[in-house]
DNA sequence: CTGAAAGCGCTTACAG
DNA sequence: CTGAAAGCGCTTACAG
């Protein structure tokens, strides 16, 4: 069986594939009765755009792309990306838009995978993650005039789009809290160097400690896998100066730092507290449960979607500044046994 | 800067379109030189094919579509889906094929995606996931005549091609370890009811447990959350005739069981044995490390988009078996303290 | 309100 | 080896 056309349609209805045209996409054109009677015949027939034919003349592709560039093993268990796109579908598919989906190895792929979506016209806007220092599809979208908006920022996106949270306020508050508690040897175990927000979030933590004492505020950088935060968290353990309190840049990371202080037989929150910067219904079934940097991520996802489709749509979009992280105290984190 | 077409490759090359269009192709029907001169001037423009037109001319449309169908709370953080679509993408990046991604929330949507998708040819093939009992999808992908791939099976796919592994010998294996420790009351942590595989892992649980004398072999159902498998672990082991060992469905179950049974004050291994279905990296950095069904779920998808690849080039791939789960032995299985 | 026609950017027989 | 042309399935001015 072939595949149904608005030739067909046109045919049974009796009328000219215009016709048929105006009253599928609801314009004006035709009569309320010879509207209803095509959509009915379309309906009937099972008649479907073909996107391509649409796209060629002109349309949308109603579609929106997102190119994630992170070593496979670590996208495996971040929750973070799964929850930014079930974020994302939820504003798209209620517009039937829908979403391409790549994974890249490296810079280099990633610009070309947005170089040739945009080229085929596959998409009609991107969304950008992990936004790097000298991050080169900053100047690639702008040059193309790709419709783009920045999952991230404010700083480092030059005129694009952008949709950011204020990573720097939250990681005061942690520590200002962890200091009230009477930590004075408080550690970052972070994430990779070169993300802006690892840079923000490190630039808060040391102004933050410098302020209220905290003399040792060692970081360790890691590219954000279990693997590497529990190989930071047995090197910060095991020197001299223990830290009595550790701020992880991610869950799974904060996770694995709880089980290598098990392993280690210290006491969490006894010996040393425990901060996971995200939370994920991980932190809240581990025991002990951990304090965490609460942001809502689907949501996040979701306000980057809708303002991708208002660029898209031509609108000038600029900057907005979701919901900053919300510290959740549980019971990884207390006053330390021994203050020092 | 208007987008260059062949039309304007043509007239710089001083040939016809149609020329243009076999160079760009490889096709026969251009002179050597001729070709490359085309080619140059592809590059030099900065050519992109426009997948539109392509797709309208009848070509395929180089995309395959996934919808996935859980809630965003499970999705998030089940290292699952991004795993084997990690692998997917290996396989279809190679070849520049694309991913085109939907979240839905019920079974129609679901279908009504795959036909949506199909109909507008936005796709050439969809993968199937997830795959349950009555599952809509099945006549629907058959009815279409879309090429599809199934993750899963054997049962249950009609006429399908499919790719699935062997959980009934990997819950076997299990359980026989866990019998020849010494344990005498198991108990399963299942994932969703209508799922094949949950099934399929149920039969061969009760199976194995009815042959090797393990008296009590309590199943529990929930949604694959963490959540749910905290409050069935709560409910394990707050009853009498306590089990000594649980197998969970997932690896995130896993963890949130052994959140439980610290929180309730039973040691692991000692007091309970925790196995947990599918490896993740979590499974080694919590304490102590989890035993656990160790797959290799990107190869798993890379080998469903190879069959999937092979069926839209119009090959027969029908049923194929990808390697069983692998018991892995770690800290948290061990002889009950008391056997009964 | 409706019809006939051009055009989107490719591919592909069909002639030369 | 190359050119001219039709066609894929839509949309959209342009006439009536």
């Amino acid at each position: 069986m072939k595949r149904p056309t608005i030739a067909d349609i046109a045919q049974r209805a009796g009328v000219s594939k215009g016709a048929v045209s105006y009253a599928l996409n609801g314009q004006r054109g035709v009569s309320e009765a010879t509207r209803r009677r095509i959509l009915a015949i379309a309906e009937e027939i099972g008649w479907n755009p073909h996107s391509a034919a649409r796209a060629l003349s002109g349309a949308a592709a109603d579609t929106i792309g997102l190119a994630l560039r992170r070593p496979a093993r670590v996208l495996g268990f971040e929750p973070f990306y799964m929850e930014l796109i079930s974020g994302v579908e939820a504003e798209l598919s209620g517009r039937s838009y829908a979403l391409m989906l790549q994974i890249v190895a490296d810079a280099s792929a990633e610009v070309e995978v947005y170089r040739r979506w945009w080229g085929e016209r596959r998409v009609d806007g991107v969304l950008i993650c992990d936004l790097r220092v000298g991050d080169p599809r900053i100047p690639v979208v702008t040059d193309l005039r790709l419709p783009a908006v920045v999952v991230g920022g404010p700083e480092g996106v030059g005129d694009v789009p952008h949709v950011w949270n204020d990573d720097a306020a939250a990681l005061v508050e942690t520590v200002e809290y962890l200091a009230a508690l009477g930590h004075r040897r408080i550690a970052r175990v972070a994430g990779l160097p070169d993300l802006w927000h690892t840079r923000v979030r490190a630039g808060a933590f040391q102004g933050a400690c410098a302020r209220l004492g905290v003399r040792h505020a060692l970081t360790i950088g890691t590219d954000y896998s279990g693997e590497e935060g529990a190989r930071a968290t047995r090197r910060l353990l095991s020197g001299e100066a223990r830290p009595t309190a550790v701020i992880y840049d991610n869950d799974v990371m904060a996770i694995a730092g709880l089980g290598v202080a098990q392993e280690m037989g210290l006491s969490v929150p006894g010996d040393l507290s425990i901060v996971a910067f995200d939370d994920s219904p991980l932190c809240r079934l581990v025991h002990p449960a951990l304090t965490a940097l609460a942001r809502d991520i689907p949501a996040y996802g979701a306000l980057a979607a809708r303002q991708l489709l208002a660029a898209v749509a031509g609108q000038s979009v600029g900057s907005v500044q979701d919901a900053t992280a919300k510290l959740v105290p549980r019971a990884s984190t207390a006053r330390p046994v021994s203050s020092t």
